[in-house]
DNA sequence: TATATCATGTGAAGTAAATAACATTAACTG
DNA sequence: CAGTTAATGTTATTTACTTCACATGATATA
């Protein structure tokens, strides 16, 4: 039975930890997990992580808890991983470089097909097995690997033409790197990764502890 | 007066919002600003950035709106970005290196002052003007920089032991860019910035929209 | 100086999320 | 095979957050 309810995006967030949890439990050998284990080991309480897998099912065995290969496989196909995902990529900086890079990705079953600048000196370059193309060359790209999910690795002032042109190309969902709310149509799927704010909120709560400073 | 009410993080997140857009209004010489335009700007309600802002005080005018320069100001006081702040970090791989050479942390008031690994073809080797260094010398930089934070931008197995490392060497918080739940004592400041859950937050979102896929 | 307009600050109402509590079912024990 | 323990699934409760609505105070206008 699908349960409709609207599920909380922090559900959501934590499904993902969760799945991340259970994959390691399962490459140590682990085959049976309680709530209370999961709570434990990513920080949240059992009550939480059941109520957060209730809204998609039973996936317990009252009295013991959790086959941990099973609700790996579910939670990974509850969070769409059942599949592969190939995305595009605007941006070949450092930070363009260190996403590409990134073994967290591949091992969640996300690839890389495609990275684009509009600066000549990085066009040509070569990242891992790829080609970094100029601009021109996205919607070739995204047509003949089947991509949906595009990044936005650029500077801030790049960031919103990048985003409209990704949306021209057909994509329907976008992960910005770029530290400015993005002005897009509703039906565009947007997440915005600031890896400043939660700095802030740690200097935020430090203004509240002793200072013992300069 | 001064409010002891709990501040959702929720608030402090946007407040490093506003502020951000507050120093781009200021940049383009806009000198007043309603709730109203904040909201359009990052895409929140009115509402919710006044209720925002009344955790702290009353900085604008009935009727007439804020003073784009001083709430600026305010905000960043707020958050603790009124002072520097000097951070060390450990992992010289691909994103060590893109997070060294991020501006939007200098833009902030951050500075980079030590980079560590225990690699040793990595020490040595040079990022901006910083050498990599042993873990040994973290202890050092330090003292002599009045460090209270680190970043954490190692690979997932290294991440626990460097932060139990970190809080031995007297850090305060963390920023830990490793896709794993650190165990720390409670007193210490930990936040994640976990690179693919919002990636997977849009597979997610995109599971319940047409596939039209391979 | 009265009047109209505007936008803040805030208490009240409404909504959403997290926690607690417990009934249910499974396994183990002697 | 009854009794005990264990851990899920789910309802009830509490807490937290957001939105609403409006009184308040400021500016502009005639």
């Amino acid at each position: 039975m699908v349960k409709t309810l609207r599920v909380p995006e922090a559900t959501v967030t934590r499904l993902s930890i969760y799945s991340r949890y259970l994959e390691r439990l399962d490459r140590n050998g682990v085959t049976s997990v309680s709530s209370g284990e999961i709570a434990d080991g990513v920080g949240v309480s059992p009550a939480q992580v059941r109520k957060d897998l209730a809204y998609f099912g039973e996936f317990g065995t009252r009295g013991v808890g959790y086959n941990v290969k099973d609700l790996m496989r579910y939670t990974l196909k509850i969070l769409g991983l059942d599949r592969h995902w190939n995305l595009v990529m605007v941006g070949a900086g450092n930070l363009g470089y260190a996403l590409c890079t990134y073994k967290g990705f591949n091992m969640r079953g996300f690839s890389i097909v495609g990275v684009f600048d509009n600066d000549l000196t990085k066009i040509g370059k070569r990242i891992n097995d790829l080609e970094v193309l100029p601009m021109e060359s996205m919607p070739d790209i995204i047509k003949d690997h089947n991509v949906r999910i595009g990044i936005i690795a650029t500077p801030t002032r790049a960031a919103q033409e990048v985003a409209d042109y990704m949306i021209k190309c057909g994509m329907q969902a976008i992960l910005n790197f770029a530290p400015l709310p993005l002005t897009l149509p509703d039906y565009i799927e947007v997440r915005n990764v600031d890896l400043s704010v939660k700095l802030e909120i740690l200097t935020f709560n430090l203004g509240f502890k002793s200072a013992q400073n300069v």
